[in-house]
RNA sequence: GCGAGCGUGGUGGAAUCGGUAGACACGCCAGACUUAAAAUCUGUUGUCCGUAUGGACGUGGGGGUUCAAGUCCCCCCGCUCGCACCA
């Protein structure tokens, strides 16, 4: 197909009055006026008509084809919060040039797009300001598709869900009663974060500071019945196979391993002088087990609930000590508080009276929910001891000093040599690891503990009190018990008819909804209120979008023809809770028969983006009338005589660089606003420029200036070579062409491994060399043409306007892309500094394949070096070949 | 509190493996074009000393390893992400 490009003369296209407005008011020094060339670049004129020809020629719609070789590349999708910002720009964009560059590689491409559209935000929404959750969400997923779709994002559109449509939901309850076939669901009992005077339950970011966000009530932590999937019994496979995911960072590998967090260690008891129940606890170190000062115990130990009934000081305790959120966070740095329970247990070694204390910091859901606490080797416990007058004895020091421990745990690393104290199992001189692995031995072989290995990864609480999520298709039945719904009357969907105006779950509330037939033995019974947690949602969109119809979670053709995601990009905020539920829904998904073998491990290679920041501006003159700070939007100040003001009053701002694009923050630039100003190809191509991809991007109004003016250099350098003589010849083609051949390389180099930064560098160095050179028409052509099917990738729009401009064949993105001839590449000679002690001092230049003795008599020639030396002889005489040589002196 | 990462000119940032620190771009300054300005084009630009040839310093701070450190190791400071019910 052929299509006429886009370059118009001045004086037949008056610029609207708007458009000019807005880009004074985004950039008040950058004026659009006075034609320089005969035509001009206008994105809002080419970037359309492009899409339509790329939606005509359907060329990003994605079919199996077993000819050809699949790519899957995804984006993680987005919630629908009805506005895109600079940070979905940058990631859809890096995903498109991948999924644009495999296209013109000649893969068959899978580049799908959804909403992440369960979640509290529709719910917050219809209680500040009403409407049905539904209502919000479906209106923000058709505004942000109408705000994206201008981006010209290569996606098969064709597949497009969101997870609150019920066919995608259905699905979900239908692998939930799989998975419950398979055992790898169960209910027990979790603490959640409870607001006692709205009676609901929280969510974490709903508590602020230990209180209810809207009660301002202090919350407690209070037991629910939740579901559970059986993550844990995975904690081994999930740690073990984390080593075949080489290309994902290692940095995510890493977080997940700690967060899996396996550990060898011992459990035994501590007896009771009382008779009681013995303490089972577990340590993972054991060998300081001399050093023991106290037993603590969990608030929610058995033991403590069983004392709160008969101990009312107690019971006060345990009150105080549930208070506040249920996150680790919250529980770490929470003031340590202890309660002496009076009960004493017996050291097992000494046979020394240690009191039971109970302990706000101590997990009841890791370990045994009891420990015994080291103060001399544990800064925690070390405060908490003198805190309350507890013993503290050292049973290890450093090799060069004997100092008891003060204020200060000593907490050497396990591999540190260590001197230790009378150690029970004959320690003299030994690591921290060898003294836990010889006292595991020492308990076993003596018969008072057991070497036990644990994971600190929990399972899965999928339980949320919540009406905006999928509902667990389960009926609880007086006579059956719990039993999952009939799969023919999947989807369980949500109903309709709710109100917002009390606070819960409406669900809890909606009789005709809640109450149901028994589906084993028809009679009266009532559903689950709970919805699942929207982890589960985004957890498996990606086996959807290779079959987004089919009636069956997945179809397996598909999924076996697109599995895995070749590429996976997304923020690094996702590194260990959604990629690590993926990962168990993904074996969960085989072992129900919905995925094949080879997708256990789904995303093949990751990448983690950075995020987008701006300069934050707050008045520096005023303050709200509660004291809080003013901030003001990006377009509301300006620099003047060299400081920063508001505009219309005049007042001092006080400039913070780069922080997080934050709506709270006021820092935030709207993409649209960029891309109604300079065009979707100026947008793509500075959010991919200067940072690199995994770092944070700062957006700068002169940063988004300075690409919409190259991207006008590179027009106006199309329009200069197609209106050269076709027949006019040069100086210099043989050099442009070698110039082209290392073009190509480079941006394929920068592509395949995300140096899109280093990438648009090259493309600007190469436009320059064009922009020089005084080669012939045909192979100025030639290089445009390059320029052009290099730069689609970044602006695809540009590309194909050039692309039709100089004649090329097509549409760019069929164009195969350019191969680089290697022999273009290799240089004859290179220049070799020369350091002296390790400075530079001087340079060579030698033929590229000279042997490094060669290499040392010129070195040793040179005149810098030969004065430097002074008639001595060198020290040393350093010579990497191709790269440096450093004289010693 | 715990786990992970980041820190380079006036600015964004570059620097496969430990081998020329500052690619590319912005900004600034100078020049060309213009009645003028803008736009465009050309050139300079890490800091300090020096007319210059040149030299000293320089990758958050301090120490170390090495012929050679932005890169590796130790300590410190600052910022960012995650901490299981935000998505």
């Amino acid at each position: 197909m052929r299509v006429s490009c886009a370059f118009k003369t001045v004086s037949s296209r008056p610029r609207a009055p708007e458009l000019l407005r807005q880009r004074r008011a985004l950039c008040p020094a950058f004026l659009y006026e006075g034609p320089t060339t005969m035509s001009r670049y206008t994105a809002s004129d080419i970037e359309p008509k492009w899409q339509e020809a790329w939606d005509k020629a359907n060329v990003f719609t994605a079919e199996r084809d077993e000819n050809k070789e699949k790519y899957y590349v995804l984006e993680m999708f987005p919630y629908p919060s009805g506005r895109i910002h600079m940070g979905h720009v940058r990631n859809y964009t890096m995903g498109d040039v991948i999924a644009r560059y495999k296209m013109s590689c000649g893969f068959s491409v899978l580049h799908p797009m959804g909403w992440d559209a369960f979640g509290m935000p529709a719910e917050n929404a219809a209680m500040a300001v009403g409407g049905h959750p539904k209502d919000w969400t479906y209106n923000n997923i058709a505004d942000m598709r109408a705000q994206m779709k201008p981006l010209g994002l290569s996606i098969d559109w064709s597949r497009e869900f969101a997870t609150c449509d019920p066919e995608y939901y259905g699905q979900q309850q239908a692998m939930f009663i799989d998975f419950m076939a398979k055992d790898l669901v169960y209910r027990k009992n979790a603490i959640v974060n409870w607001d006692p005077v709205d009676m609901t339950v929280l969510a974490n970011e709903q508590v602020e500071g230990g209180r209810g966000w809207r009660s301002g009530a202090l919350v407690e932590r209070r037991e629910l019945t939740q579901w559970f999937f059986k993550i844990s019994e995975f904690s081994d496979e999930l740690l073990s196979a984390l080593d075949g995911l080489e290309n994902w960072p290692a940095k995510v590998r890493l977080m997940q391993e700690n967060w899996i967090g396996k550990s060898r260690g011992l459990q035994f008891s501590f007896e009771r002088t009382d008779g009681g129940d013995p303490i089972e606890v577990y340590t993972t170190r054991p060998d300081t087990l001399n050093g023991a000062s106290f037993v603590g115990i969990s608030p929610d130990h058995p033991i403590s609930k069983k004392l709160e009934a008969d101990n009312p000081e107690l019971a006060a305790f345990n009150i105080e000590a549930r208070k506040g959120g249920t996150t680790e966070e919250a529980i770490e740095t929470a003031p340590k508080l202890g309660f002496d329970t009076g009960i004493k247990a017996k050291h097992p070694l000494t046979g020394a009276e240690l009191p039971v204390w109970i302990a706000n910091f101590i997990l009841m859901d890791y370990g045994t929910g009891a420990i015994f606490a080291c103060p001399a080797h544990d800064q925690r416990d070390l405060d908490f001891c003198r805190k309350y007058d507890l013993p503290v004895i050292d049973t290890f020091f450093a090799l060069d000093n004997e100092t008891p421990v003060a204020n200060e745990a000593f907490v050497p690393a396990k591999s540190e040599k260590v001197k230790w104290v009378d150690h029970f199992a004959g320690l003299d001189v030994a690591t921290g690891q060898d003294a836990i692995d010889a006292t595991i031995d020492f308990a076993e072989s003596a018969g008072w503990g057991t070497g036990v290995t644990k994971y600190r990864l929990r399972d899965w609480g999928l339980s949320r009190q919540r009406y905006w999520g999928c509902p667990i298709p389960i009926v609880h039945c007086d006579d059956c018990g719990v039993v999952p719904e009939k799969k023919e009357n999947l989807p369980v969907r949500l109903p309709d008819d709710v109100s917002f105006d009390k606070p819960g779950n409406p669900l809890d509330r909606h009789p005709t909804w809640r109450d149901c037939a028994c589906p084993s033995c028809g009679k009266p019974a009532k559903r689950e209120t709970d919805t699942m947690d929207t982890f589960v949602d985004s957890s498996w969109y990606f086996a959807r979008f290779t079959a987004p119809r089919a009636d069956t979670p997945t179809n397996m053709a598909d999924a076996d023809y697109w599995m895995n995601v070749d590429q996976y990009i997304g923020g690094i905020e996702h590194a260990i809770l959604h990629l690590l539920y993926s990962r168990f829904f993904a074996r969960a998904m085989h072992i129900a028969g919905h995925l094949p073998q080879k997708a256990v491990e789904p995303f093949n290679a990751l990448f983690t983006q950075g995020m987008v920041t701006h300069e934050i501006y707050e008045n520096a003159e005023r303050r709200t009338e509660h004291d809080r700070p003013i901030y003001h939007y990006p377009a509301e100040v300006e620099t003047r005589d060299g400081k920063v003001v508001v505009k219309k009053t005049g007042e001092l701002v006080k400039v913070t660089p780069s922080a997080k694009m934050s709506k709270s923050k006021n820092n935030v630039v709207d993409p649209v606003s960029i891309i109604q100003a300079f065009g979707a190809d100026t947008a793509r191509w500075f959010v991919l420029s200067d940072s690199p991809p995994e770092r944070d991007v700062e957006w700068t109004a002169a940063g988004a200036e300075a690409s919409s003016k190259h991207l006008n250099r590179v027009w106006n350098l199309c329009d200069k070579i197609a209106a050269m003589d076709p027949n006019a010849t040069g100086q210099g083609d043989d050099e442009l062409m070698r110039e082209t051949h290392k073009a190509i390389h480079d941006v394929t180099v920068g592509i395949e491994s995300f140096g899109f930064n280093a990438a648009i560098a090259k493309l600007y160095g190469f436009t320059n060399i064009i922009n020089k050179s005084k080669a012939g028409a045909a192979a100025q052509k030639q290089a445009i043409m390059t320029l052009a099917q290099l730069m689609s990738p970044m602006t695809p729009h540009l590309a194909e306007d050039i692309w039709a401009h100089q004649g090329g064949e097509g549409l760019v993105i069929n164009a195969p892309w350019p191969v680089a001839d290697e022999s273009m590449l290799v240089e004859d000679t290179i220049t070799m500094p020369i350091q002296i002690n390790g400075k530079r001092r001087s340079e060579i230049a030698v033929p590229a394949d000279m042997s490094k003795e060669e290499v040392e008599k010129v070195a040793l020639a040179n005149e810098a070096v030969q004065k430097a030396l002074d008639g001595n002889a060198p020290k040393k005489l350093i010579v990497v070949p191709g790269r440096i040589v450093n004289v010693v002196i």
